[in-house]
Formats: C-alpha cells, structure tokens, sequence
DNA sequence: AGATAGAGTTCTCTTATGGAACGAGATAGC
DNA sequence: GCTATCTCGTTCCATAAGAGAACTCTATCT
C-alpha cells in the first residue's frame, strides 16, 4: 500500500475497479487492519492512540489506513481540539454501513476460529 | 506471509490469538486475495489455473494462500484426476460458513463502492 | 524548567508481493 | 520416440509494504 495518487496501476486499483462488489469492497478493507480499525470505530474508539494501543499496529501504518479511510469516505476525520490541533475520527454512514459484513465476520470468527492459546511451546 | 511454523510470532499470529472474532477471522482473510479465492469457490471455480486467471494474481501467492486455506480447514484439497496428480479445492463447511459474510461485504460494495472507470486521466 | 500528552513523521531492517521463467507428470499429435 | 500441451506448482530477483523504535511539534501540568 502507501499509494498515492500518481502511480500506475496496481493490483489495488485494479480491484478498486472489478465487476465484482466483494472485489471493490477488497480494494478498501483487503489488508490486515483496516477493518479492525473500523471495528474499533464501532466500539467507540476514535483518536488515534486508541487505535495504535488497542491493535499494536505501527503508527505508520496506522497513519496510512487512517488516511486511506477517510480519503474512501469511511471515516470522517473531526477536529476535537483547535489549540493543539487534534483529530478524532468517527464513522460516516458508509462506515456505518459496515455493520452487516463485521457481524458476518465476527460470527463466523466466533463459531469457526476458537481462541487458541499463544503457541506455548 | 509466507510463515512457518518455527518461526517466531508474527502480528497475523497475534490476530489469531486475539480476544476479538473479527480479529481472528481477519486472521485467516486479512489480505487482498484470500476472501477473493473464497469468492471464486462460491462461483464454482476449484482449479488453480482458474484461480489465477481469475484473479491475476501471482502464482506464488496464490499457491500460497491455497496452502493457507487448505491449513485453516476452509477449504480442501482433493484429488481429480491420480494419474496426473492433480488436485482440486472446495469449500469445506467452514468455507461455506463464510457466504453471510460474503454476502454483507457484496451488499457493501454494491452500495458504496460503485464501478468507477480505469483512470481514464 | 522538565515531564506528559496527542497525533503524526522519519528512519532502518525485514518480510511480502509482483513478474516472469523453470520443472515435473502425463497425455496428444506427428 | 520426440515435441507440444496442459496443470499445478516452485525458484529467482527486484520492488513495495510492514515492523519497530526514535523524533517533531504544539500545548498543558507540576
């Protein structure tokens, strides 16, 4: 990732514009942190160091998925604070609209992906 | 990706480990390709080659992410044809389990990401 | 003044991905 | 019996993305 706008064609542009909807959808949340950033949006959490500190991801990727967000309509980016200029994000309907597919995903976590243990060997 | 399983613990074994069931789902399809492999099995599609076409993803990748799947018990691998060694994937219950999920991210993608042409700039 | 806090950036090192060529088992054509 | 083709991968290298930690900048707390 890390793309701006003036570089050829990558294979996420190239889903960004697929015939198939679960393909564009990929083009947004197809990467391993991207929708648990919006998992955390619907949890409430909304600055910036509760996300790095609730899913351990570095800041600079943090950083990114933030901006990809909000640039995709996701998340809308709100300042809280004028005099140190801070930041809160918080879901558009479009990210609200996430709704349905995370209860799909969570429940198929739930019944399929049973908590293991960190590898205790 | 590409882990072993002597390796020390990487941030997907962290997500597989996770409190979280959307976090340990994303665990399994938190890339650009795997849900998308998924997809094409609810499509019918079993074959490698189908796959890639499909896709147009590399070889590598996805030969690795069928691993993976084949791993993670969401699909199987059976073989075809004996005399070419040559296999075949399909859904296993657990890949099957998977259509509500698929089905919210396809209600999302159709409402909010439409078909936008190839940057025509 | 010095320490804390929030929201990022910048740096280096490692891992993953893209692209294309190569391999191996088997059948089909000539 | 030699070459071509089909399938399902693997190997190799260059590039892109990720991890981890340090650093910036504004502002408030003690």
């Amino acid at each position: 990732m890390e793309r701006d706008s003036q570089t050829k064609a990558s294979k996420w542009d190239e889903l960004a514009t697929d015939w198939c909807p679960v393909a564009r959808a990929m083009s947004v949340i197809g990467d391993r942190w991207t929708l648990l950033i919006v998992r955390d949006c619907f949890l409430g959490k909304s600055r910036f160091e509760e996300f790095q500190k609730s899913l351990g991801l570095t800041r600079h990727v943090l950083s990114d998925r933030l901006k990809r967000l909000v640039d995709q309509g996701v998340l809308e980016r709100n300042a809280y604070s004028t005099r140190p200029l801070r930041y809160a994000y918080s879901l558009s309907e479009k990210g609200r609209d996430f709704a349905p597919a995370l209860v799909g995903l969570k429940d198929w976590g739930k019944k399929h992906m049973p908590i293991r243990k960190p590898a205790a060997a």
